[in-house]
DNA sequence: AGCTTTCTAGCACGATCGTTCGATTACCGA
DNA sequence: TCGGTAATCGAACGATCGTGCTAGAAAGCT
């Protein structure tokens, strides 16, 4: 990796930050090359519009959300187990800005058309799919019911989690996170298969991790 | 009600649909003035400060807000059918603006402290104590357990109405509105009385008749 | 009607926006 | 080590930002 490269992930980096406090569209390039340390048009030609700035911002943010968040799932045994993983993961990184930059540029964009929103809708759309192909697993691994719908799962499951972001932090109430974890588990309930313990089902055999589940998300570039 | 507040409201009206869409940051007193066909300083001399537009922006679009949901569920009978009423309203305003400027501005403000900030806060507050206190009428009446968590229902309202958003707005999922009641259904179920095996009583009931469940225990009026 | 208060337009300001261009420096394969 | 490519900078562009100031038009009151 040449040193242009390296300082291009440096400033990203730095984006990713500055944009999910202020947004995508409120993120200047006058102040972003002042905390890179560097003039405004030397960084500028890195990126040779704002609008590819911002594109390279949003895939920027998805690459470390997924490593930070998919990734780890993905490692977890098939079914309730990597469900489980990936809302500890996905919770925990609140603080990371990867994730709230993703909420922040879906409200922003969410009517304004455009190279931007195009991007930002593709990978909202493979997310939510791994968000339903892991419900998939889970029917498949005999967790839930074979009746749930993956779609409903994947989008009360989306809320739930912007439930949380709003209530940690915009109201900063303490206990969002615990009201998170009951509004997970009810989810989980609502899809488990009735009368089952639980306990044993969750136990099953760590198949090979990577599977269909956020392939979508996971290949290269 | 003189002229200036005449067109003070009209510009507040104008400001609240530009704002859903680009944003408080992103609302511009230039182009609110050609938007609402007057000068920019004839404009600005109506606030003080963009600042003070921003906030009575807000305030705005929780006047109207609050006429347009709240209102027409409170002439609705207390507990489960007042918060369907306040559910259906609320989901029936998605395409306007006012409901959607508070969900832009509180992901755009949530880590911008400020007078702006703070007011939207508040207002945030006010809403959730709204949902809350309906959960607790449910209570009350007995359409709800008491052992319910109030706040606990509120964020998952929320979360819910987060969600639905999403999937409406940015991802434009023609099937958002109808999982988003059904997941407003569960929301109720979870919080119904009586708590009897649940299990068999919801893999039992096909998906269409769950939403005649709940009207059934209570006579209109 | 006239008079006073309120509202609006025009102009100008410094700052910052995104963007371009040419010069200069740093890097790297030969 | 040298020469060429890549990275960075400084200055400047027109546009637009938020914000004052002042003069005049409109509205409201008696």
């Amino acid at each position: 990796m040449g040193k242009g490269e390296l300082t291009r992930q440096a400033i990203l980096d730095r984006a990713v930050q500055i944009a999910s406090r202020v947004g995508l569209g409120g993120l200047t390039i006058g102040s972003l090359a002042a905390e890179a340390g560097m003039s405004k048009s030397g960084l500028f030609a890195h990126f040779r519009s704002k609008e590819a700035l911002q594109i390279h911002v949003l895939d920027h943010a998805r690459e470390r959300f997924v490593e930070r968040v998919l990734r780890p799932a993905l490692a977890a045994p098939r079914g309730v187990p990597r469900l489980r993983k990936l809302f500890e993961c996905w919770v925990g990184s609140s603080g990371d800005a990867n994730g709230c930059l993703f909420v922040a540029a879906a409200v922003e964009f969410d009517d304004q058309e455009g190279p931007v929103h195009d991007r930002l809708v593709a990978h909202h759309r493979d997310w939510i799919e791994s968000l339903a192909q892991m419900c998939r697993t889970g029917i498949a691994e005999g967790h839930f019911r074979d009746d749930v719908d993956p779609e409903q799962f994947a989008q009360d499951f989306y809320g739930l989690m912007l439930g949380y972001y709003h209530f940690h932090r915009l109201l900063r109430d303490p206990q969002a996170r615990k009201r998170t974890e009951r509004a997970f588990e009810a989810l989980l309930d609502r899809a488990r298969v009735p009368h089952l313990d639980v306990s044993s089902a969750r136990c099953a055999q760590p198949r090979d991790s990577v599977t269909a589940s956020g392939a979508a998300l996971l290949k290269p570039q």
